[in-house]
Parts: structure tokens; C-alpha cells; sequence
DNA sequence: CGCCTGTGGTGCACCGATTTACCACGTAGG
DNA sequence: CCTACGTGGTAAATCGGTGCACCACAGGCG
């Protein structure tokens, strides 16, 4: 009695394997194999016992096996930054990561998240890591820098990415992008200069990131076709307090602005509060408009006229191009909604 | 010449193997192994070499391969609500997750994120789905609810899982929680007695959830602590919207409240818009204090006094948790910080 | 000298799937 | 009768690591 009676199954992890189910129903493991992923020939009576097992043992193919044998992981990674300039606490990355999840979960993908830490990691080394344990399948990255060198970086480690904004450099990376070059600043523009606006203040995002650069540059050359110019451009980190700051160096100058345009929804808000405090009424005597398109922002006051982005679209659009590139399907074109200008209370004609 | 003449690797992903490390470093495979693990004994010397040989290749061990060979994903998972009840836009979603990557970055665990979207999904389906594919090698669960299945699912599965929040059963699964019970409540009622309100109302959370439960009850509790009773307390959306139903229907009753406690941030600032918007003032008339402790809060009208939760830990110490369950050693205690209240403006005696 | 022990490795089975090559068995055509 | 072919599968190699069993060799000791 030292050996026991039943040296059948090691039984490893407790998890039923392929093999096991080929037993119950009868077959090899490769007849399952190939029921499963619908390729080579088995009959449908068979295929019936074989998904009949499987669904006996709540087998399920097991994902490193499957990652090993064909060398796809099935799933992708999502890099985000945290950087205090960064507006890294929006509430839009969580619709952003539900578009993208969206698009994989139907496909049985995983996204991996990965915070990148500037100051902390390398960015070579970090980069490099994802793509040599061969975890992702390809990547998304986000927060497009001015002279961001992740696209060449990206290539040469042969994992295929997407960026999510506008690219510094054209042609080195895939990308999706929503603003051709600065949308909503036109119709922002527009709608300041037709309410009878004749001196605009821009105070807008970090100098480091090309989304806040074109949206300046479409601000000026928007200003140009009015024949006007802007009161002032300035950038900035995406932060309540320094959109604070610049406000009163604004309201302070000598003719100051009579339309603010911020970043950010969250910097309009700051910068409403700071002309408030300053003895002023908006949109009286200043009107302001934000950037993103909170829920939060009816709920202030004034309700805050903003530039709404669609951050969930913007998510499917970039894992559907993800994978695309990576040879999946995607039948939907995934269209991109262009930031539209909302109108609430937070805008009016200058005094 | 119908053959090349040289057949010597078929070079399968273009990336190298272990044996091509081996090959290098004149060892066999095995020895890297060793070397890279810390397991066996492999003198200095051809320590050094076999190191020399991966960086030269920039060689790292298949994820895949030790996932299979090891039975370990070396990742874990996290499950995020996608429902209206819930605040998942709020930004100390991002917070929270950078602190679960805190921790599992430095060893090189991976996050994968689901997004579990009420209505769409099944969760029994749902949730086996993600054992059985074996992906990951333990989960963090988010929105502790009333009446949760979640935890004996998950048992069940034999998919290791942490809670974060007070479960609704306690036993049933590991958890980590800062609000033992209702922290944050009873500072809160506190200063609103000391400063002599009498007439307090309490628009929380939505009934599924756990965390609303506990923290009406501690809220009972506390003034029943100081002899006294709530004026209302109502359980609602996580939604401003709705907060701002509530408020209005507050502001209508016989004897209105002098001070009102909700659920979020921001359906506290919705709160406190509809109140001046009814042409009262806060802090003067009515005294409002929201939960969670945003940045914004410090930037509306008046500024919001809050609760402040500490996200970041809260991750942390629910991806060290889960870690110490999967026999990894954590060495930190990860110290959980209680909720603290923060007075600021929204605050005052009553009129 | 023979034996034991410690050092520094090697060799190989194995994890759980996929995939290629091949085979048994009819059946039809020449 | 022999061959060709289609059907419905099986067997085994393979992916890239890990870890156990084992082994060669040198030195120490009685």
C-alpha cells in the first residue's frame, strides 16, 4: 500500500487541459484543437461531442499555451503617462479606455495598462522591456510629444503601435487623430468673434505636447481669417492652479482680454473662479471656454461653454486601427467624431 | 543553388531565444535559466558571461513560456464597473491605478484591465471567462455591492481575488478597506454639530452599493452619538444630475436643511449650484460637503469642503494584498490612510 | 589508493496548446 | 482489379522556457 491505486492524473493545476477533453469526448486533442478554432476537418456529429465535453469541464484554451505556440499574446498594451503635466486625472482616459475595451473584449484581447512615470523610467528601457517579454501584440501610446522619439523607438523594437493624437513627425508612426489640425478652436473662434470678441486670450497647454502646439497655431491662423490677432497665447502645464495664475496676470495687464480660451475643462473652471474672485462676472464682462467637455461643467457657474471631445471614440478608433495592423478583421470603419463647440452659459458678448 | 547555403536558423519571430543566449555564452540553456532566476549554481564568472550574452542579444525570458512552464501569468487583473450607478468617471479611477501599478511594476507584474459593463455582460460568464483562460493570476475587484455573488464566484473559480471595500459578506473574500465603517463620516457630522447645525441631510450613494450602506449608517450613528437625528437621508445615482433633483426637493420640504452631505464631489458642486440657483448661499444659508477630495473642489464657489480618500494608497494596498495571496512577499505594510476631512469654503454656522 | 563530497554545470522531460504530415477507409472511375 | 481521391480523423514535432536528475571532475581524508 505505499504506492496508491490510482497513479492516473498528476493533475498540475487543477484546470482541465485539451487532453482531457479529447479523452471525454473521445478524440485526439488536436480533433479539439481544430473544432475550436474551425480549421481542418471534423465532422459535425464529432465537433458536437468534442463542444459538449468542453463545455462539461468549462475547458477553456489556455491563453500562455496558445501565446506560445502561434507567438500572439492576444492582447495589446496601453501606455499612459503620469506627469504632473499631463491632465493624467481626466475623467476622459477612463472613457478612452472603455472604447478601447470596446473593440477587444469582443475579440477576446486583453489590454495590458502600463503607467509610464517620466522622471522615473527610462524611456528606452521601458519601451524596450514591453516588447521583449512579447506580453502585447502591439501598443497604444498616447500623449504625442513634441520631438517624441517612441515612433522610431517603437519600429525599431518591431512592435507595432498607434499613436493617439497628431504625430510631431508625419509618416513614422500609424495614428488616429480627431483633430484636424485643431478642431473646435474654428468653430470656438468663430463663435467668440461673431459674439463681437476683439481681444481673445489663449491659455493653453504645455509647450511639450504637439496637441496643445496645433491648437494654437489653429487659433492664430483662425484669429488671422477674421483679420484679427490674439490677445494673447500661452502655454502652459494642464493645471488648475497655473490656469489660475496665468488668469490674473491676464486681468491684470493693461487691456485685459475679453474672451479667455483654457486647455482644459478643469482650467476654465480655475480660471472662471479667479476673474470671479477678482470682482468680475462671467460671461458679462468675460466670457470663457473650456476644453473636453465634462459633465461637471454644466454644473458650475456659470454652465461652461466648452469644446466636447469623444474621448470612448476615440478609443475604439485607435484599437480598431491596432488591430488592423495586426492583421485582425475589423470590419467597422470606427468613425471619428470631430470636437464639437457646446454652447452653455459660460459665453457672451463683451461688455 | 536551389538551396541557400545557409540553413541555419529558421528564425522564427526574429527575436532570440534562450538557446541563442546559451549558444553565445558557450552554456546550455538550462544555465541561463539558472542565471536569470537565481535558482541552481552557476559560478560568477559564467554568470557574468551569460549576462553579457543576453544584453548583447537584449534578450528576455518569453512571457508566454514561463506562464505555461510555471503555471503563473505573473499578471493580474482588475474588473472596473462600466454603470450608471457608478462614479466611474471619477478621476481617482486613474489614481487608483496607478497605485496597483506602484506595486506591481517593480516586479514586473502585468495589469490587465476589464471593463464590466451591467446589462451587457453576464457575470458568471464573465467572470470565467477570465480564470479559465488562465491569463491572470489573481483579480482586484472594484464596487463592493449589496447582495454580491462576486466573492464565492470567485472561490469557486479558484481565481485568487481581493476586494476592495467592505464586503457585503464578511469571510467570503479578502478585502482592503480605509472606511472602518463610515470613516470620514463622523468628522464630518462633528463639524457640522460643533458648528451648530441641527438640520442635516445626507444625499449618498445608490442602495446596491456597500460603501453608501455603511456610510448612511455610520451617519445615523453619529448623531445619534450627539442625541440627534438625521433631517433625510437618501440614496441615489452617483449622478449630479439626480443630486441636483434631490437638493431641489430638499429646498422645498417645510423646514429645509441647513447643511447637506453627498455622495461625490461632484454631486456636491451640482448640489451646490442648484442651491444658489434657488437663490440661497453656500456656506451662509446651507452648508454643503462633498466625498472624495478632487482638485476641482478647491476651484468652484465656494471652494468645496470634502472628504478627502486617498485613491493612490487604496491601490496600492489592494495590489499588495492580492500579491501576499499569490505568495509573493511584500515586504511594505502599505498603510492605508482614513479618510480625512477637509474644510474648506462650503462650510459655515448656520444662518 | 579508494571513497566521499562539493562544485558547476548538462540533458531531458514537461507545461498545453497548434499544426503538419500522414493514414485508414470507403468509393468511384478507368 | 488497380489507382485516385475525398473524408475524418491521429500522431508527433514544436513553441521557449523551467527544474529535476544526473554527471564529470577536483580535492580532501583515512
Amino acid at each position: 500500500m505505499t504506492t496508491p491505486t490510482t497513479p492516473r492524473k498528476p493533475r498540475g493545476s487543477g484546470r482541465p487541459t485539451i487532453s482531457d477533453v479529447a479523452a471525454l469526448a473521445g478524440v485526439s486533442p488536436g480533433a479539439v484543437s481544430k473544432v475550436f478554432n474551425g480549421t481542418g476537418r471534423i465532422s459535425e456529429a464529432t465537433a458536437e461531442r468534442i463542444r459538449e465535453a468542453a463545455r462539461k469541464l468549462s475547458w477553456r484554451p489556455n491563453a500562455a499555451a496558445i501565446a506560445l505556440r502561434t507567438a500572439r499574446a492576444q492582447a495589446i498594451g496601453l501606455v499612459l503617462s503620469s506627469d504632473t503635466k499631463v491632465p493624467g486625472v481626466g475623467a476622459g482616459n477612463m472613457d478612452f479606455i472603455s472604447g478601447i475595451e470596446s473593440v477587444l473584449s469582443p475579440r477576446e484581447y486583453g489590454l495590458l495598462l502600463n503607467i509610464f512615470i517620466s522622471g522615473q523610467h527610462d524611456e528606452n528601457h521601458f519601451y524596450r522591456t514591453l516588447a521583449e517579454r512579447q506580453r502585447m501584440d502591439g501598443i497604444i501610446l498616447t500623449n504625442s510629444m513634441v520631438g517624441d522619439t517612441r515612433p522610431e523607438l517603437m519600429s525599431r523594437l518591431g512592435l507595432p503601435a498607434v499613436l493617439v493624437g497628431a504625430p510631431w513627425k508625419p509618416g513614422a508612426i500609424e495614428y488616429v487623430d480627431a483633430d484636424p489640425p485643431g478642431a473646435g478652436i474654428a468653430e470656438t473662434v468663430d463663435h467668440l468673434v461673431g459674439l463681437g470678441h476683439e481681444r481673445i486670450a489663449f491659455v493653453s497647454g504645455p509647450k511639450d505636447f504637439v496637441l496643445p502646439v496645433l491648437r494654437r497655431e489653429a487659433f492664430v491662423q483662425r484669429l488671422a481669417d477674421h483679420g484679427r490677432q490674439p490677445h494673447s497665447v500661452i502655454a502652459v502645464e494642464y493645471s488648475p492652479a497655473r490656469a489660475a495664475e496665468e488668469t490674473t496676470a491676464l486681468l491684470a495687464g493693461a487691456n485685459p482680454p475679453t474672451a479667455i480660451l483654457y486647455g482644459t475643462d478643469t482650467m476654465a473652471i480655475a480660471g472662471m473662479r479667479t476673474i470671479q474672485a477678482a470682482g468680475l462676472r462671467v460671461p458679462d464682462d468675460i466670457s470663457v471656454v473650456g476644453f473636453e467637455g465634462l459633465t461637471l461643467g454644466e454644473w458650475v457657474d456659470p454652465p461652461l461653454t466648452t469644446v466636447q471631445r469623444f474621448a470612448f471614440q476615440r478609443g475604439r478608433a485607435a484599437a480598431a486601427k491596432l488591430l488592423t495592423l495586426l492583421g485582425e478583421t475589423v470590419e467597422e470603419p470606427v468613425p471619428l467624431e470631430r470636437p464639437a463647440l457646446v454652447v452653455r452659459g459660460s459665453t457672451a458678448p463683451p461688455p
